[in-house]
DNA sequence: GCAGCTGTCTTGACAGTGTCAAGTTTTTCC
DNA sequence: GGAAAAACTTGACACTGTCAAGACAGCTGC
């Protein structure tokens, strides 16, 4: 096997790892997150996503070890796209409402990340990787809500605040809404943000 | 048939229909509540729902069609017992914080109907019964914080309220909050909630 | 009181599922 | 260039939801 054989490899699919097929770790992550945006989390099949990707049955199991290890790398990877989201939103704004404002559209647009992420059932929540994207949404979080009350063991500042984008974004997408909400959610956001007294007076 | 007859089983069988198994449709769901409650929604079998009822692994079928079927009568139930919890709530003491209370309470004592209840996934959103039960626990909820605020098509004062609570109870129940929080719920919300602008000034 | 019928449930079958053990192929390492 | 490791495939297993067909009980009409 010639070294230009992996330079050329190397170039058609430029990431960490790469193996037989590129990188199907990365492919079956995709092909998951596809899979739970068109059928829910529920009904996704591990032997479908693994023909999504043009590979055997059995191979998603090499790489994730079962059903839930593949879901635990969908949940890490939606925590760090998370936490990178949050924090964008408070160092652009500073503002509270802002990162309410970018939790909310995260979970619209990476729906299948969010309907993952918060249901423990479905993953591996020992898994370290997790831990540690969850820490850093964690974190990002606490610096939107926390940074307006003073830091505590547990902040009803930061809990309130997180209730309240967690539920609207998750009534959000779960469709309970009316039109009118679905059609413009940052509108309606901030017309029913001015409920939560955080961030002023 | 004779009135009487009727009146008889209607008293070895106090519920709406009845055949060979007594209740089988009645036994059904509450196995498939205590399955829930066990494993979680997404590990539900409709053949272990069977067997714990001491049936045939294809006897829910005939009750309900199919396994959503199941679950959109358990969802049914659980909005109607929802419905009844605030509406019990706010006929109580006229006052919103307590009828979150009880959205909260709700969520921990009936976990599996909870969970059921809102992942539309899971059940058959066109049922007319499931409908009926959801409008109820709609109106109640209506009632508890759209009493503060003018009545509207969108309300925002109680989407706010809803999203509140509902994120509260949920991140609540996938283990989201501290042990403080879990160990005495009712404080925590309590505490939380004063940061929720509805019901004063 | 009995034939027929309707509703309740069982049996058996089917394709599809997750997981495991064993094999095959490719890459890496020295 | 040969050995070892990694990446995947193949085949099998028990289990799943669903469907068609049949068995059984209870009620209806006479």
């Amino acid at each position: 096997m010639s070294f230009d054989t992996v330079k050329i490899r190397a170039r058609v699919v430029p990431v960490t790892d790469r193996y037989h097929h590129g990188d199907l770790r990365r492919a079956l992550i995709d092909a998951a997150v596809e899979a739970v945006g068109e059928t829910g989390p529920s009904a996704l099949s591990l032997r479908a996503v693994a023909k999504r990707a043009g590979v055997s049955h059995a191979a998603p199991a090499h790489h994730f070890g079962d059903k839930a290890g593949l879901l635990t790398a969908v949940a890490a990877e939606g925590f760090d796209r998370f936490a990178d989201a949050l924090d964008a939103a408070w160092d652009a704004t500073g503002d509270f409402k802002a990162v309410g404002a970018a939790y909310v559209r995260f979970a619209i647009d990476n729906r299948a990340h969010f309907e993952i992420m918060f249901r423990p059932e479905l993953i591996h929540e020992d898994d370290p990787d997790l831990h540690r994207a969850e820490a850093r949404s964690r974190a990002a979080l606490h610096r939107g809500a926390g940074a307006v009350e003073p830091e505590a063991d547990y902040n009803p500042a930061a809990l309130a605040a997180w209730s309240f984008v967690h539920g609207f974004a998750g009534l959000l997408i779960a469709g309970n809404f009316p039109q009118s909400v679905v059609d413009d959610p940052e509108a309606a956001f901030a017309a029913v943000g001015r409920y939560l007294r955080i961030g002023e007076d």
